[in-house]
DNA sequence: CAAACAATTGAATATATGTTCAATTGTTTG
DNA sequence: CAAACAATTGAACATATATTCAATTGTTTG
Protein backbone atom coordinates (compact mmCIF):
# COMPACT_ATOMS: atom_id res chain seq x y z
CA UNK A 1 0.00 0.00 0.00
CA UNK A 2 1.50 3.53 -1.00
CA UNK A 3 1.29 6.50 1.54
CA UNK A 4 -1.00 8.44 -0.20
CA UNK A 5 -3.75 5.72 -0.43
CA UNK A 6 -3.23 4.64 3.73
CA UNK A 7 -3.82 8.08 4.56
CA UNK A 8 -6.93 8.32 1.97
CA UNK A 9 -8.34 4.88 3.45
CA UNK A 10 -7.59 6.06 6.88
CA UNK A 11 -9.42 8.80 6.49
CA UNK A 12 -12.52 6.72 5.31
CA UNK A 13 -11.76 4.53 7.80
CA UNK A 14 -11.88 7.40 10.70
CA UNK A 15 -15.60 8.35 9.80
CA UNK A 16 -16.89 5.00 9.87
CA UNK A 17 -15.09 4.94 13.28
CA UNK A 18 -18.04 7.16 14.91
CA UNK A 19 -20.97 4.96 16.04
CA UNK A 20 -23.25 8.24 15.27
CA UNK A 21 -21.44 8.10 11.94
CA UNK A 22 -21.49 5.02 11.46
CA UNK A 23 -25.22 4.53 12.67
CA UNK A 24 -25.70 7.50 10.10
CA UNK A 25 -24.11 5.83 7.02
CA UNK A 26 -26.23 2.38 7.72
CA UNK A 27 -29.04 4.57 7.77
CA UNK A 28 -29.01 5.21 4.08
CA UNK A 29 -26.98 1.91 3.28
CA UNK A 30 -30.07 1.05 0.88
CA UNK A 31 -31.76 3.30 0.11
CA UNK A 32 -32.25 7.42 0.15
CA UNK A 33 -32.94 9.09 3.01
CA UNK A 34 -33.55 12.97 4.35
CA UNK A 35 -31.53 14.20 7.11
CA UNK A 36 -35.07 14.18 9.16
CA UNK A 37 -35.00 10.48 8.77
CA UNK A 38 -31.65 10.14 9.57
CA UNK A 39 -31.70 12.35 12.72
CA UNK A 40 -35.20 10.83 14.50
CA UNK A 41 -33.77 6.96 13.43
CA UNK A 42 -30.66 7.90 14.21
CA UNK A 43 -31.74 9.51 17.88
CA UNK A 44 -29.47 12.82 17.09
CA UNK A 45 -30.78 16.27 16.17
CA UNK A 46 -30.36 17.35 12.87
CA UNK A 47 -28.20 19.40 13.11
CA UNK A 48 -25.33 16.83 14.29
CA UNK A 49 -26.25 14.62 11.60
CA UNK A 50 -26.14 17.53 8.93
CA UNK A 51 -22.43 17.99 9.98
CA UNK A 52 -21.42 14.79 10.20
CA UNK A 53 -23.42 14.30 6.42
CA UNK A 54 -20.47 16.84 5.34
CA UNK A 55 -17.67 15.23 6.47
CA UNK A 56 -19.39 11.63 4.90
CA UNK A 57 -20.04 13.52 1.62
CA UNK A 58 -16.91 15.41 1.37
CA UNK A 59 -15.03 11.61 1.64
CA UNK A 60 -17.25 10.63 -1.13
CA UNK A 61 -19.05 8.07 1.14
CA UNK A 62 -22.60 9.37 0.79
CA UNK A 63 -24.31 11.63 -2.06
CA UNK A 64 -26.78 14.15 -1.95
CA UNK A 65 -30.00 14.69 -3.70
CA UNK A 66 -32.19 17.43 -3.07
CA UNK A 67 -35.69 17.07 -3.43
CA UNK A 68 -37.95 20.13 -2.70
CA UNK A 69 -37.25 21.44 1.07
CA UNK A 70 -35.55 18.26 1.68
CA UNK A 71 -32.23 16.40 1.09
CA UNK A 72 -31.78 12.79 0.55
CA UNK A 73 -28.67 10.90 1.04
CA UNK A 74 -27.42 7.70 -0.04
CA UNK A 75 -24.39 5.59 0.30
CA UNK A 76 -22.07 6.46 -2.49
CA UNK A 77 -21.48 2.86 -4.07
CA UNK A 78 -21.57 -0.48 -3.35
CA UNK A 79 -18.24 -0.91 -1.68
CA UNK A 80 -18.98 0.62 1.30
CA UNK A 81 -21.79 -1.99 1.90
CA UNK A 82 -19.10 -4.62 1.39
CA UNK A 83 -16.98 -2.98 3.51
CA UNK A 84 -19.21 -3.20 6.44
CA UNK A 85 -20.31 -6.37 5.55
CA UNK A 86 -17.10 -7.83 6.04
CA UNK A 87 -16.68 -5.87 9.03
CA UNK A 88 -20.37 -7.46 10.60
CA UNK A 89 -18.74 -11.09 9.81
CA UNK A 90 -15.54 -10.46 11.54
CA UNK A 91 -17.19 -9.10 14.96
CA UNK A 92 -19.57 -12.25 14.19
CA UNK A 93 -16.53 -14.42 14.25
CA UNK A 94 -15.77 -16.75 16.91
CA UNK A 95 -12.75 -15.54 18.48
CA UNK A 96 -9.93 -17.77 18.58
CA UNK A 97 -8.47 -18.58 21.98
CA UNK A 98 -4.83 -19.51 22.43
CA UNK A 99 -4.02 -23.22 22.23
CA UNK B 1 -27.88 -3.45 12.77
CA UNK B 2 -28.24 -3.30 16.16
CA UNK B 3 -26.81 -0.48 18.22
CA UNK B 4 -24.26 -2.96 20.20
CA UNK B 5 -23.03 -4.24 16.74
CA UNK B 6 -22.73 -0.18 15.76
CA UNK B 7 -20.54 0.47 18.49
CA UNK B 8 -18.44 -2.80 18.20
CA UNK B 9 -17.64 -2.32 14.79
CA UNK B 10 -17.35 1.71 14.89
CA UNK B 11 -14.35 0.53 17.51
CA UNK B 12 -12.85 -1.39 14.92
CA UNK B 13 -13.36 1.40 11.66
CA UNK B 14 -11.68 3.91 14.75
CA UNK B 15 -8.78 1.62 15.30
CA UNK B 16 -8.21 1.85 11.35
CA UNK B 17 -8.91 4.75 10.78
CA UNK B 18 -5.29 6.08 12.14
CA UNK B 19 -2.62 6.36 9.57
CA UNK B 20 0.03 4.93 11.71
CA UNK B 21 -2.37 2.32 12.47
CA UNK B 22 -2.98 1.31 8.60
CA UNK B 23 -0.01 0.63 8.16
CA UNK B 24 0.82 -1.35 11.04
CA UNK B 25 -2.33 -3.17 10.53
CA UNK B 26 -1.05 -3.92 6.33
CA UNK B 27 2.84 -4.33 7.39
CA UNK B 28 1.31 -7.37 9.05
CA UNK B 29 -1.57 -8.97 7.30
CA UNK B 30 0.11 -11.41 4.87
CA UNK B 31 2.91 -12.80 7.56
CA UNK B 32 3.68 -12.70 11.40
CA UNK B 33 6.07 -9.59 11.78
CA UNK B 34 7.89 -8.87 15.04
CA UNK B 35 7.99 -5.19 16.10
CA UNK B 36 11.05 -3.68 15.20
CA UNK B 37 10.58 -4.93 11.69
CA UNK B 38 7.26 -3.16 11.55
CA UNK B 39 8.78 0.08 13.18
CA UNK B 40 11.77 0.27 10.92
CA UNK B 41 8.86 -0.47 7.91
CA UNK B 42 6.43 1.67 9.09
CA UNK B 43 9.01 4.31 9.62
CA UNK B 44 8.18 5.01 13.88
CA UNK B 45 9.30 4.38 17.33
CA UNK B 46 9.01 0.59 18.60
CA UNK B 47 7.05 2.56 21.60
CA UNK B 48 4.73 3.78 19.80
CA UNK B 49 4.25 0.74 17.23
CA UNK B 50 3.91 -1.16 20.65
CA UNK B 51 1.12 1.39 21.80
CA UNK B 52 -1.27 1.23 18.47
CA UNK B 53 -0.21 -3.22 18.60
CA UNK B 54 -1.55 -3.22 22.31
CA UNK B 55 -5.16 -1.43 20.78
CA UNK B 56 -5.21 -3.24 17.94
CA UNK B 57 -4.97 -6.58 19.85
CA UNK B 58 -7.47 -5.63 22.53
CA UNK B 59 -9.98 -5.40 19.72
CA UNK B 60 -8.50 -9.03 18.59
CA UNK B 61 -7.70 -7.19 15.39
CA UNK B 62 -4.09 -8.49 15.16
CA UNK B 63 -2.60 -11.64 17.37
CA UNK B 64 0.58 -11.87 19.05
CA UNK B 65 2.99 -14.95 19.48
CA UNK B 66 6.06 -14.16 21.04
CA UNK B 67 9.93 -16.20 19.92
CA UNK B 68 11.95 -15.79 22.47
CA UNK B 69 12.83 -11.97 22.31
CA UNK B 70 10.88 -10.88 19.65
CA UNK B 71 6.76 -10.87 20.12
CA UNK B 72 5.49 -11.43 15.95
CA UNK B 73 1.99 -9.65 15.21
CA UNK B 74 -0.24 -11.06 12.39
CA UNK B 75 -3.77 -9.97 11.14
CA UNK B 76 -6.52 -12.01 13.03
CA UNK B 77 -8.46 -13.18 10.32
CA UNK B 78 -9.06 -12.99 6.62
CA UNK B 79 -12.14 -10.42 7.38
CA UNK B 80 -9.84 -8.00 7.75
CA UNK B 81 -7.59 -8.53 4.73
CA UNK B 82 -10.80 -8.36 2.94
CA UNK B 83 -12.15 -5.03 4.55
CA UNK B 84 -8.94 -3.27 3.54
CA UNK B 85 -9.65 -4.73 -0.08
CA UNK B 86 -12.78 -3.47 -0.87
CA UNK B 87 -11.83 -0.03 0.67
CA UNK B 88 -8.75 0.01 -2.09
CA UNK B 89 -11.15 -1.16 -4.39
CA UNK B 90 -13.69 1.76 -3.42
CA UNK B 91 -11.02 4.49 -3.58
CA UNK B 92 -9.91 3.04 -6.71
CA UNK B 93 -13.21 3.75 -7.81
CA UNK B 94 -13.95 6.62 -10.61
CA UNK B 95 -15.57 9.83 -8.90
CA UNK B 96 -19.24 9.73 -10.39
CA UNK B 97 -20.21 13.45 -11.33
CA UNK B 98 -23.19 15.16 -10.96
CA UNK B 99 -24.89 14.79 -14.40
C1' DC C 1 -44.24 38.72 0.49
C1' DA C 2 -44.49 36.50 4.95
C1' DA C 3 -44.74 32.35 7.56
C1' DA C 4 -43.35 27.68 8.06
C1' DC C 5 -40.50 23.97 7.41
C1' DA C 6 -35.87 21.68 6.38
C1' DA C 7 -31.17 21.86 6.44
C1' DT C 8 -26.79 24.11 7.05
C1' DT C 9 -23.33 26.79 9.35
C1' DG C 10 -20.28 28.75 13.01
C1' DA C 11 -18.59 29.31 17.46
C1' DA C 12 -17.65 27.32 21.75
C1' DT C 13 -16.50 23.50 24.69
C1' DA C 14 -15.46 19.29 26.76
C1' DT C 15 -13.23 15.21 25.75
C1' DA C 16 -10.46 11.89 23.36
C1' DT C 17 -6.25 10.53 21.37
C1' DG C 18 -1.68 10.18 18.79
C1' DT C 19 2.96 10.88 19.88
C1' DT C 20 7.22 11.42 22.64
C1' DC C 21 10.43 10.33 26.16
C1' DA C 22 12.05 7.95 30.06
C1' DA C 23 11.72 4.07 32.85
C1' DT C 24 10.67 -0.89 33.27
C1' DT C 25 9.79 -5.69 32.17
C1' DG C 26 10.92 -9.86 29.75
C1' DT C 27 14.30 -12.85 27.30
C1' DT C 28 18.64 -14.57 25.77
C1' DT C 29 23.58 -15.14 26.04
C1' DG C 30 28.48 -14.18 27.62
C1' DC D 1 24.62 -13.20 37.41
C1' DA D 2 25.40 -9.26 34.46
C1' DA D 3 25.08 -7.25 29.99
C1' DA D 4 22.54 -6.72 25.82
C1' DC D 5 18.62 -6.75 23.17
C1' DA D 6 13.42 -6.47 22.42
C1' DA D 7 9.21 -4.91 23.84
C1' DT D 8 6.07 -2.74 27.03
C1' DT D 9 4.37 0.79 30.08
C1' DG D 10 3.19 5.36 32.10
C1' DA D 11 3.06 10.18 32.29
C1' DA D 12 2.73 14.38 29.86
C1' DC D 13 1.34 17.20 26.11
C1' DA D 14 -0.39 19.10 21.98
C1' DT D 15 -3.94 18.44 18.88
C1' DA D 16 -8.12 16.79 16.96
C1' DT D 17 -12.96 16.19 17.17
C1' DA D 18 -17.86 15.06 18.58
C1' DT D 19 -21.53 17.60 20.34
C1' DT D 20 -24.51 21.59 21.56
C1' DC D 21 -26.86 25.81 20.77
C1' DA D 22 -28.05 29.79 18.25
C1' DA D 23 -28.23 31.98 13.99
C1' DT D 24 -28.75 31.60 8.95
C1' DT D 25 -29.74 29.88 4.37
C1' DG D 26 -32.73 27.56 1.17
C1' DT D 27 -37.41 26.00 -0.30
C1' DT D 28 -42.32 25.75 -0.41
C1' DT D 29 -46.92 27.46 0.36
C1' DG D 30 -50.64 30.49 2.39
Amino acid sequence: MVEDQAVEIAEIFHLLGDPTRLRIVTCCLEEPRNVGEIAETVGVSASLVSHHLRLLKATRLVRADRRGKQVFYVAADEHVQRVLKDMMDHVAEPHREAP
